[in-house]
Formats: C-alpha cells, structure tokens, sequence
DNA sequence: AAACTCACG
DNA sequence: ACGTACGTGAGTTTC
C-alpha cells in the first residue's frame, strides 16, 4: 500500500517550459522548465503526502509499438533549443534527488508508464500520473488518476482526472477512449485513423458500441451511411490504428516500486544545483542547514530593560534604522530593529519592556530618526499616536525630506502583481537573500509564544524582518525613482496610509439591534421558500449546494440547460433567469439565493463584526489590487447591496452618530471621464462637457439619432458599450451581456469606435505599448505589469489586452479618488471639524459630520473630489445628505 | 483548498 | 478555433 506519482517527464517539461516566463540564471542558461518542473513536482508529492515517485523519459528514436506499424514519430515539432538544452539540467537534478529516471530504448515514456501504474496499482498502491497528454487518460481506473497541470493566469493549477471525468468530458470510458482515438487519428502521434470519421463522429460511435470491433459488428445499424461507409471500408485500418493508440500496460521493465521510495530529496548535491540554477524559492524548501548559506544579520535578543533603553536611545539618535513592530491580537509582541549591517535586535515585549514600551521606543524613533523604512506602517499606527498628530496624521512621511518609508507599499507599486511583501518575499526579490518564511520558521505559533518555546527562531525572524526593512530602502528608494514613481510613492501612496488608517481608526455605526431583526426577517423567509422549492420540485435537497440544484433541475426535472462548468452544470444566476420565465420555481430559488446571500453574508456576517462602541472597524488593504484600487476586509464595506431593494434596505443600519449626518459624494462616471481625457478623443470629450446622460448621448451619437430620440432600449445598449470599452472591449463579452449575436455587438463596437476615434487609437496604443514594455501607465505614473501578454495561449494573451485596455482607466480613476481622499481627510483635520471620512467605495466618499458642519463638509467634498485632477472633462460628483446610508442614495 | 455563487464599483 | 467581459471579498459546499 502507498501512494506513487509518476511523471511524464518530457510532457511536464514541456509544459513547464510554455507555462513560466522566460527565466536564465546570471550564466545565461535557461531555466524556465526546471523551475516549473520541480514546482509541479514538489506540489504534487506534497499535496498527495507521496510515499513513492519516479519520472519516465522517451528516448528519442523510433519506438517499438510505431516501428511495428512501419510508423516513426514524425510530425513531433522539434524541440528548441532553450527547452533543449534543459533535459540533462532536470534529469541531473533528479538524480541528485534520488528519483528514478525511467527510459527504455524501444518503449516510449507513455508505455513505460502504463506499465509501471499497472503494476503499482495490482499491488494495491494509489497512482497518480502527472502528464499534460491526454492519451493518457486511457490509464484512468479506481487506483490511477490522471494530474494534468495546466496555467491559469499565470498560476499553475492541476486538473485530475477520475474515471468520472474522462466520461463527463469525452463521453466514453478511459478504455473505449483509445478506440475513439483510433477511429479518429492522430496526426502528431502518425496514427491514421479511419478517413472522413472525425472526434464527434468516433465518440458517437463508441458511446453508441462501445468498441471498433462491436461497431463492425453492428455495421448496418450505423446511423450516419458516411461513417457507414468509412468503417466498412477501412476497418483494417481502424485495428491497426487502435494497436497503435492503445498504449502498452505490460512491457518488460526491470523495476520495482521499492526503487522510487522517496529519500532525503534534499541532498547538499541538490542544493548546490539548486543554487547554482538561482532557484531561491524552491531553496527554502531545504531544512534550516540549508540556510547557512543564506546572507544573514548578526542579531542579538534584548530583554533586559537597560540594555534596550540604550538601543533604543541609538536607534532615536541614528540617521538610519529598518523597524517593525509585530502586533498580535492588536497588542505588540515584540519590536525589531537595525541600524547597520551588524546591528539587527529582536526585543520581546516582557515583564518592564512591555508593548506600548516598545510602541513608545518605536515612536521616538520615528520622530527623530531621519530615515525609517518599516514594513506595514498603517498596522502599527494604533501604537504611534500618543504624541498627537505627529506621526498618526503623516506629518513624519510629508514635505521635502519624508522621514518614513514603507517598504510593502514600496515593493507594492514596483510589481503589484504579488500576493504579499513580508520580509522573506522583499528580501528574495530585492536583496536575492532566500530566508525562511514566518510560517518555515514558527508555523502558526504565535510570536509571544515562539518568544518561549523557540526563542532563537522566534528573535531571528524578528531582527531579520527590520533587517530587511533596513536593507531594502535604499534599492526601492532607487527603483521608485527609476519607473518614475517616486512621487507616486511620496505624494499618494505614503499619505494614503493615514486616510486609511484614519478610516479603520473610525469605524462605521450599525444598528445592531436592527440588524438582528433584519436577519429574523430573512429566517422567516428562507423557510417559506425552502419548502415552497421542495415542494414545486417534489424533493427535499439542499437548495445551496449547485451540484444537488444541477442535479434536480436539469436531471430530474429535465430542464434545458445542460452543461456549463467543468464540474457538472451551472446554476448560476444568468442561467437560471434565462428559464425563469418558463418555470415559477426558478424564481423561487433565484430569490431563496438572494435571501440566503443576504442572511449569511450581510445580516450575520456583518453582525459578528460589530464591536462594543457600536461600529465596524474595518481593513482597507492598500497591497492587494493589481490596478491601484483598495480592497477592503474583516468585512468587505465595499460590497453592501445597493441594487436590489431588498438587499439595499441594509444600508438603513449604517447610521451617523446621535447629532450627525452622513454625507455621500460620488464621482459620477469617473472612469469614462479618465478615458475621455486620456484618449483626448475631441468628440467624446465635448459629448461630456455637454452631457448630463452620457449614456444617452453616446447612443445618440453612435447611433445617430437626436437626442431626444434616444429609446430606453438605445440608451442600455450604450450604457453597455460603454461598459465594455472600460473593460477592454470583446464582440463576445457584449454580446453576452445585452443577449445579442456576437455580429451585432460587433456592430455596435464597430459604430462606436467611428464615432471616437482617437478612443480606438488609446486603447490600441495601450496594447500596443503593454506588448513592448510588458506594462501599462496611469496618468500618476502607476505601473500594471501585464505578463499574460507573452504568452503563447490566445485565451491568455487575449485577457492581457484587455487588462492593457483596462487598467490604466481603472488605475487613474484610483489614483484620483486616493488623491481626493488625502485631501478631504487632512482638511476636515486642518480645519478643525469632527467630521471624519469613514468609508471609501472606489469611487465614493462617505462622511460623518455633526449637523452644524454639513454646508462645510459638503463645499470640501465638492472642491477636494473636484479638485482632485485637472482633466479636459470636468470630473464631477453627485452628492447626497441622510441620516443613514440608504437615504444618501 | 478549490469550486461555485454573488455582493459591490 | 480557441472561451471572455475589468477589479475585488466572503460564505457555502464538496473534495
């Protein structure tokens, strides 16, 4: 018993080589498919927790099964010569690890592997076979699956394939699949296949019998006379194609499963290889030796208050330092600090040193050092404001020389593709250091924990962390500079970190009494829908669970539909309002969804996060989008409903405090604005000085009519031309959404960019520029990489142009509601109201402000949102008072 | 953990 | 021919 994974060597190659960028270690050799091969690798026996592995080669000569046939591998496109020159690398390195390599002259690597499953699973060993050929899934049974990685975005994800999913995407079993690929041929792999029968034919063939041989049998009932014909005619062929396609599950290997039992992988032979290819990642995966190599701080742990008051009393007096403060539960856990190369200090908050004395150190520090970097800046802020505004309302990070500097946020606008920027992620990217990762390092213990039971790892990653803060300074300050960010940074990207901060510090007031009842409400009638749907449907399943609505539906009602996701059908709710009309219960369940939506997410959800003084405090994240925009967290108050009634009529619980209102301001239509001025498009740009319904307008124009003429009907095709051009325009995104034949929307698309030009020039100037330089631009300086671009799959290099089209829209529209929030927030402060910003919805403003200070709060809005660019098109902003958020719509 | 669905701009 | 609109976060179900 046991698992075993087998890969198919030059196929994960090959697939690692298209899938990842191009890659070459200082030396100039190519690196790529390595990379991505022992990726797909170590994730595979460590998500199957593999006992065994072994990877099969062909070797590159004619093989027996094709040599018998008088067939050689002919149409096999050559290899090239960057991909080439990789097979000794991978199969040097997978030596060193241990791992079987399996060739065997005569036999190519799919019989090998049929071969060696077959056997592995007679001894009653699970087999996973990592390939991305599909004829290999003829080898799919109970104890062999089939692990096909493929890229998505750039991401790698594995597919398996069971014997369920072959049926459910090719209709026939893994055994009658090798006749369905007989019948069909193969023209890569020289199998011939029987004329004019081509996939949908050799499938319904073989769902229909089972078999060549049984469809021979049953000659005369064959359905279309010209499969007839083909199969009578050339049913020699038809057998020798399947000897051909069959591949072989017996041939004479010496091997047993013992010889893949996985070792040690990580030998010191390995990890010099490793090292030598400059695959850091995959080296933190070796054990804590490993990082001996790894650049690291001398660090000290200070615990005794003496010796610490005077680090601290350095670190104030030193003209640079790289700290960080590490909360847990809002409390600080222990500060780290460097000044220098040899100076990095792990101090544990304990017994006199406590957190806010540490918090205390570190705000002196801040004050009077010339040059901080720290990494998450706005986390630590709870702890820095006992000195006022100082350093809580940013006064440290303005004017000619900004003392401090947030090397995330930095590292952030440099690629904002990643998915975070703690130390270990800075310190491979900037410094090429490869260090262990908090969770190598502790896991999930927490640090005041680590700080007793791991002392020495727990200080190391915490003096390693400002570490890093300090080292990387100076290279992000360098490279801020050299993509142009630098103001970015400086003028918008630091100060927002207050507004945000200032936002989270506030938090919203929310009814919580009436919340509750909200939620009683919506009980009462996810009840009344559960069973008026059992009872339409005639059964009791979970309504929730799209595979059993899938299953009810369109199996035992028999619905049209049929299938839509990988996994079996969609229920979503375009599919389902399609057949709405036709069947009262879907609208029973579209609404038992939105209802459930409304309890689970919005009444509950919501509920949980309500604190003790009456609000929600929650996370606006300024690291997480790729275009610029915040993202918000613990809960998301950037997706309260607002276009259902329903839904909307939550927004009556988000309440000013006793004495104050709300004051909602909107940009209206910022990013078709942003577009109009950045595309510079001179009809467009007078359409908007004029407009006061841009929609209508542009349908006017595109589909020249006078204004007074435009239908509804007009006006929602335009809307949704205009939608689409925001998001980089496809025939079949647009045809989708009005429910239109890709011509038509086509059309539309057609008309609209005759009418604007130099729009059709923007955006085509922004693919243009994206395939060039691998990025696009705001109008701020804000960089989007776009790698998908380079890729060799048309699905993928598609969404890169119409991210290129995209971005730089949505970007500056951010850049410019970041700019308006800075202002607003620093002036409602400057001039000394109690307003306060509390929300920000990407292109909304929400203030709380005393009665009294309505007219003011208002005129700074209006000026500071207006105000916050200078564009061709007038930005303008719609604006609305209440004494709760439903009424400020 | 991944897939699906759905809330927002 | 390929399969899609751009950007997010959260809850539920299922593996």
């Amino acid at each position: 018993m046991g698992k075993i994974v087998l890969i198919d060597g030059h196929s994960i190659l090959n697939r690692a080589f298209y899938g990842v960028p191009e890659l070459t270690n200082s030396k100039g050799l190519h690196t790529n498919a390595v990379y991505g091969f022992l990726n797909i690798m170590f994730r595979v026996i460590e998500d199957e927790k593999a006992e065994y592995l072994a990877v099969a080669f062909d070797r590159r000569e004619p093989t027996f099964r094709h040599q018998m046939y008088g067939a050689y591998k002919g149409t096999r496109k050559p290899m090239p010569p960057e991909l080439h020159e990789q097979v000794p690398v991978i199969k040097e390195v997978l030596a060193s690890m241990g791992v079987p390599i399996l060739t065997k002259a005569g036999y190519e690597a799919d019989d090998i592997l049929g071969t060696i499953a077959g056997r592995c699973a007679a001894a009653g060993m699970e087999v996973s076979i990592v390939s991305g050929d599909r004829d290999l899934l003829q080898l799919v049974d109970e104890r062999v699956k089939i692990r096909m990685p493929r890229t998505v975005r750039g991401a790698t994800e594995i597919r398996d394939y069971y014997p369920e999913d072959v049926k459910r995407e090719y209709q026939v079993t893994p055994r009658e699949f090798i006749d369905v690929k007989a019948l069909m041929g193969d023209a890569s792999d020289n199998i011939p296949g029987v004329p004019s029968i081509g996939e949908k034919t050799a499938t319904s063939l073989i769902v229909a019998y089972g078999s060549i041989e049984n469809a021979y049998a049953h000659l005369d009932e064959i359905k279309p006379p010209r499969a007839q014909k083909a199969l009578r005619e050339h049913y020699d062929m038809a057998r020798m194609s399947k000897e051909l396609a069959a591949i072989c599950t017996d041939c004479e290997l010496d091997f047993s499963p013992e010889d893949a039992r996985i070792g040690n992988l990580y030998t010191p032979e390995a990890y010099q290889q490793l090292k030598q290819l400059e695959f850091k990642s995959l080296l933190s995966k070796f054990d804590e030796s490993a990082f001996g190599a790894a650049a690291g701080p001398e660090w000290k742990c200070l615990t005794e208050l003496a010796k610490v008051q005077a680090v601290l009393d350095q670190a104030a007096a030193a003209d640079r330092a790289g700290a960080q403060l590490f909360l847990e539960n809002g409390v600080p856990a222990a500060l780290g600090l460097c000044l220098g190369p040899d100076a990095a200090y792990a101090i544990p908050a304990a017994g006199m040193v406590n957190g806010p004395f540490l918090a205390a150190g570190l705000e002196e520090i801040l004050r009077r050092c010339p040059r901080v970097c720290v990494l998450d800046l706005k986390s630590q802020l709870p702890w820095l404001k006992s000195g006022g505004r100082m350093i809580v309302d940013g006064e440290r990070s303005r004017g000619k020389d900004p003392a401090i500097f947030d090397a995330g946020v930095a590292a952030y606008l440099l690629n904002p593709l990643k998915d975070s920027y703690d130390a270990d992620d800075l310190a491979r990217d900037y410094l090429e250091q490869t260090v262990p990762s908090r969770a190598d390092l502790l896991g999930k213990t927490l640090l005041s924990e680590a700080f007793e039971t791991m002392p020495e790892k727990a200080a190391a990653f915490v003096a390693r962390a400002a570490y890093t803060a300090y080292c990387v300074h100076g290279i992000l300050e360098e490279r801020l500079a050299g993509t142009g960010m630098k103001q970015l940074f400086y003028e918008i990207e630091m100060p927002v970190i207050y507004s945000l901060y200032h936002m989270e510090e506030e938090g919203i007031a929310v009814r919580r009494e009436e919340l509750k009842a909200y939620g009683e409400k919506l009980k009462e009638q996810i009840g009344r829908l559960e069973q008026e749907i059992w009872a339409d449907t005639g059964c009791e399943f979970n309504i929730n669970s799209p595979r059993q609505l899938g299953e009810v539906l369109f199996e035992k009602m028999k619905l049209p539909g049929g299938k839509k996701t990988k996994t079996g059908y969609s229920t979503a709710a375009d599919v389902l309002e399609k057949l709405a009309p036709d069947y009262p219960v879907i609208r029973k369940i579209l609404d038992y969804r939105q209802v459930t939506k409304l309890k689970s997410t919005y009444a509950d959800g919501l509920a949980a996060y309500i604190r003790e003084d009456g609000r929600i405090h929650g996370t606006f994240n300024q690291t997480i989008t790729a275009t610029g925009r915040i993202s918000s967290t613990e809960p998301n108050l950037q997706n309260i409903p607002v276009r259902m009634e329903l839904g909307r009529e939550i927004r009556r619980l988000f309440v000013p405090r006793e004495g104050c209102v709300l004051v909602d301001a909107d940009y209206s239509q910022i990013e078709l604005r942003v577009l109009a001025h950045m595309s510079g498009d001179e009809h467009l740009i007078e359409a908007y000085r004029k407009a006061e319904d841009i929609h209508a307008i542009t349908a006017s124009e595109v589909f020249h009519v006078p204004l007074s003429e435009v239908t509804p009907l007009l006006r929602r095709n335009a809307k949704a031309v205009n939608f689409g051009i925001v998001y980089g325009i496809s025939a079949f995104g647009l045809s989708e959404d009005l429910s239109i034949s890709r011509k038509e929307a086509l059309e539309y698309i057609n008309r609209y960019f005759e009418t604007y030009p130099e729009v059709k020039k923007f955006l085509d100037h922004q693919v243009e520029t994206a395939k060039e330089t691998g990025y696009v631009t705001t109008m701020f300086g804000r960089r989007r990489p776009i790698p998908e671009l380079k890729s060799t799959n048309f699905m993928q290099r598609s969404f890169g142009e119409r991210v290129a089209m995209n971005s730089p829209i949505q970007g500056t529209a951010a850049d410019i509601i970041k700019i308006a929030m800075i202002r607003v927030d620093r002036r409602l402060r400057d001039e000394g109201l109690s307003s306060r910003l509390v929300l920000q919805v990407h292109d909304e403003l929400l203030v709380e402000a005393p009665e009294e200070e309505t007219e003011q709060v208002k005129r700074i809005l209006d000026e500071e949102m207006r105000g916050a660019a200078k564009l061709r098109v007038a930005l303008e902003i719609d604006m609305k008072t209440g004494k709760s958020w439903f009424e400020t719509k």
